[in-house]
DNA sequence: GCAAATTAATGATTTATTCAAG
DNA sequence: CTTGAATAAATCATTAATTTGC
């Protein structure tokens, strides 16, 4: 885990650098950039939380009666282990509509689930990410394996799938994706970089577009 | 069809079972998991956990099929409009290798740029993204019809990246994969109330604790 | 029975795609 | 058209479940 190198590396940056935007403003050449308030005020209208991982070896040191469920092991920085518990409750929250939730509802599920073992917000974000593209996987491959051999399991699942997720669309206020441009979590990594693109193709067939949220 | 039945259903829910936990505990697959105690069950009072959103704007004409995902003109807020102060800043830091921030990367960068007109984490966040992303897109285009690409192209600077031992790639089409396991940030924006008629100073608060296990 | 080895799930991160504002 | 914002898809990485050899 020698990431934090980097971190090194940029404030040094800054720091040598405290006032170097002054001598940048000229790449750009965007026409509309209007050159207004310099505003300073720098409200705080952004909260940053900065895990201090790097790995300290919390230690655990054998748990007794306060245990907690699942995940009392969190040593240096394992990633959430979700507890049965906390399982259950996003389930429903997933079938009560729940897809995308947004800060305020994160907010609260975390509060809750923290009841029942650690956990962070970006996990919660991060499950109901998953599980939706994992439902969305499961069923476009069921769909697709049964659209050969199935003449009467096939529209059944279709069908109750398809009401449920009509049903839940309607219900989470204007539809879950309706909601964007925000108040919005942000989460951020570590600089990493992938192989380049592997000239895929376009998985754009989609059988049929169960989904309503499905682009 | 209401929106708010689901509130309406998931707090049923809530209601309803007040121990759910023990009854939802069953989805996963894997039976392996063992019961433990839990303490404090379930006082779980989402009572509000569906967003207060006021007014049911853009009711989309309840087209199922076709749902225009991203909707919703944030009420008096608008996307940030980068200055030309800043976007050098960015440009900078981009061509000296920063191509994916960390968290305190972001915090530092926000904060310089900040000076010069208002601007929040993602924003930066997000320009990193996106101008990397199309700079990839722009080259992948241009490359496309020529095939001789220019090996060179090496950034001259972004070599003091000292400090760690790992290889820390350069480019992004040079680096397969080399480990990730970071600290992540989890950042919350409150919607600053831009418009005038938004007095509430609610969000001033913190979002996600960080250490449930400090509460 | 029980660990090491394997496999299946799934949490976490990055990339590609999309939509809309200006 | 450009580009900020947001989501979905793909992928990596780690943990649990399961299998296997003793």
């Amino acid at each position: 885990m020698g990431n934090m190198k980097v971190h090194q590396l940029a404030r040094g940056f800054w720091e040598h650098e405290p006032s170097l935007s002054q001598s940048l403003a000229c790449k750009r050449l965007r026409p509309l950039a209007p050159n207004h308030h310099h505003q300073a005020s720098s409200s705080l209208d952004l909260k940053s939380f900065i895990r201090p991982e790097s790995g300290p070896r919390k230690l655990a040191p054998s748990d007794h009666k306060r245990d907690s469920p699942q995940v009392e092991t969190h040593p240096g920085g394992t990633r959430w282990n979700p507890t049965q518990e906390q399982i259950g409750i996003l389930e429903m929250l997933y079938r009560g509509g729940i897809r995308t939730p947004n800060a305020q509802q994160i907010e609260q599920v975390t509060a809750q689930l923290g009841k029942y073992g650690k956990i962070e917000g970006k996990n919660v974000f991060y499950w109901f990410q998953n599980h939706k593209a994992r439902e969305r996987q499961k069923l476009k491959r069921s769909s697709l394996g049964l659209t050969h051999c199935s003449r009467n399991s096939a529209p059944i699942t279709t069908i109750t799938l398809d009401t449920r997720v009509e049903i839940m669309e309607r219900s989470d206020e204007d539809s879950p994706y309706k909601r964007k441009c925000k108040s919005w979590l942000f989460e951020y990594m570590g600089e990493e970089s992938r192989s380049p693109c592997k000239e895929e193709e376009k998985r754009t067939l989609e059988l049929f577009p169960l989904h309503p949220e499905g682009r």
